[in-house]
DNA sequence: GATGAATGAGGCTTCATTCAT
DNA sequence: TATGAATGAAGCCTCATTCAT
């Protein structure tokens, strides 16, 4: 059940669970306050309500712990889009309904975004790698539901493209928010991108109709 | 004319410009290849070509060398965009025109666009609000060039949300260049942008006209 | 039971009162040999048997270690004089015992009074005035033995003046050492100085009697 | 003229001297105010009024500059000293106007003494023994005030260690400022331990004539 | 398994001194 | 002679990691 990628000293694979989820839970609040370079192991460590030595029986590195961090913001979130995003209706409506859970999902995760957003670089080359092939997971499912629900065939660029462009938008709504959030509440932020998402991907012979 | 906000020991003043160009020049690379927190400050004397004490006379802190050079890019961008979008003439061509000169703009600095974006969290509070400022000014030069340029009004938060959309798509260019990258050269990139943007700001009148 | 004034990561008290003994006693040795502020925290550190590390585990700063030393100093000095002076029998021959006790003290530990007299002015504002408090008290304790041993009142001013007299003639023959200690043996310097005393206290009346 | 102990490139006799008067003027200042260890070089140059490399132009080391300073207090008090206790009449109101004069002269030099007594430890050795020299020499001048002003002979030991008292009860009320200038005034003070000095210092026989 | 004291490499910064102009 | 920029050794302190209990 544990991350595997992360080795630990402990045997008992559920007390590993249980502590890492103490560690993440402890140090998500951490790193969202001053960063990952800030934050040490000793403060993970006291976060976590144990101590440094015990921190070190489940992990190798403080980088480590970050991996940890990282993997698991990537993993609730995907569920979250997962549970958003299996519909098995398609159509127009189902995208903006997925659209709009979506930034709804940022909003609500809005510090983990930011943390995923802006640590990620401090991970080592392979975690880096194996968290980037997570996000592209995510964008593939923005894919999936766009493709199948557009009432024509966009080319597989186009595609890449207005799901990223969504994916990052809901971002935009967390790392942006020194200035997106006085102009606009959370409704009118998903409104309003809703209404030009809807524009750019309309056909011209469908509104006409 | 260098930086006011960074005090130094040494007087001359074209001195202290020189001494700072050397500095941000081998400070870029260096965050660009490590981050901030990875770099030392005597890998960044050495990369500017002195010594560590010399570098110590025209800064306080390593924070300073960090804003330099975050500053610094601010302005290059900035005086490039400002030369991008003066133009008069006001009209769908020439917001296109500008649209993608900043797309090309952006390509053309993605290193630096990546720092700025990336360590912008690791300065003092206070230089962070400084530098948020010119980030506004920068978005409100794209916000002006899409008012003047349309044929109708857009209310301001429409303006500043297809602003700050066109801005972030020309970071995602730098920041997400591991998956777009690899599937668009930067021609399809902008040309694909463009193409969904200029959809959402269509007049359906337009369209049909 | 280890000094509450100065912070230290290790819970264990016992073994922080180890550890700062270790600490005072190595540091002692090296502030009388170079002062304090020649003398380095690994030089410290060394002397004190342990890392440079550990050394911090224990204090916060540089200071803080010369606050410890001279806290320790005053402590057993003050120890030494009470244990000498809090006899019942109040008389001039009990005030000369006094104070010949109180230069056999200073000369036993003439480099702790050295260190305590030359680098208190190195201490932070607040324990700076901290240790002046118990320097105070001290000489309120040769003031006491002053006023109860005379066999006639003297004014408050008078009493703190002789005190001071005899508070530093004391230290004097530590830091005057180059001096003194050339010309005369300690017990010579005693019985002189107690000689003096003695002649400037005594009353007119009892001299003819 | 200038103090030849301390070498400087500069051959200009006149300019030496000039500089060098700048220079102690600001350095004992600044030693006052911080010690010598926590002054600067380049505040020292600054508070000459001259360039840092101007300063080394008239010194080798920081300690020059130290000693440079306590020489000068040293020979400014001898050369007052020296006005003070050159009286032909020798009798026991001359040495009270001596005493007098001299207390009230450290009163007058309170800061110098305050240097003179707390950063001589921290020359290199052969100018702590020089200026030490210059100590014995002030003590030498009190001690034969003394020797001379009274009707009867005292050992030379009796001498010295009255010199030395009298010579430490002026700089006391320097150093113990804190503790005996809230209780005293200069002249109560003066009054006082001249008082005391007198006392140990009569005959007896004269006591009852 | 849990603890926390111990370690020391390494980071940032200061500052006495030099030397070219 | 005067200047002040340049230098780098050296100082203080932090913190990830280990290991004996």
């Amino acid at each position: 059940m544990p991350n595997k990628k992360v080795a630990s000293s402990v045997k008992d694979q559920e007390l590993i669970q249980l502590r890492r989820d103490q560690m993440i839970k402890g140090a998500v609040t951490l790193f969202i306050e001053k960063g990952f370079h800030r934050t040490t192991t000793r403060e993970i460590a006291k976060a976590s309500g144990f101590s440094i030595g015990t921190l070190y029986e489940y992990i190798r590195t403080k980088e480590d712990v970050l991996f940890l961090v990282v993997d698991s913001i990537y993993m609730r979130v995907k569920e979250r889009m997962e549970a958003l995003f299996d519909t098995e209706t398609a159509s127009i409506s189902s995208l903006v309904d997925a659209v709009r859970s979506y930034f709804q999902l940022v909003d609500d995760m809005q510090d983990e975004v930011m943390v995923m957003y802006q640590e990620v670089k401090s991970l080592p080359k392979d975690a880096k790698e194996y968290v980037l092939q997570k996000e592209k997971g995510m964008v593939a499912m923005l894919e999936r539901v766009i493709a199948n629900s557009l009432p024509y065939t966009l080319s597989k660029e186009d595609v890449s493209l207005l799901a990223n462009n969504i994916f990052v938008q809901g971002q935009m709504w967390s790392f942006r928010r020194w200035m997106l959030q006085k102009e606009f509440t959370l409704d009118t932020y998903i409104d309003r991108q809703v209404h030009y998402f809807l524009k750019s991907v309309q056909e011209v012979g469908n509104l006409q109709a």
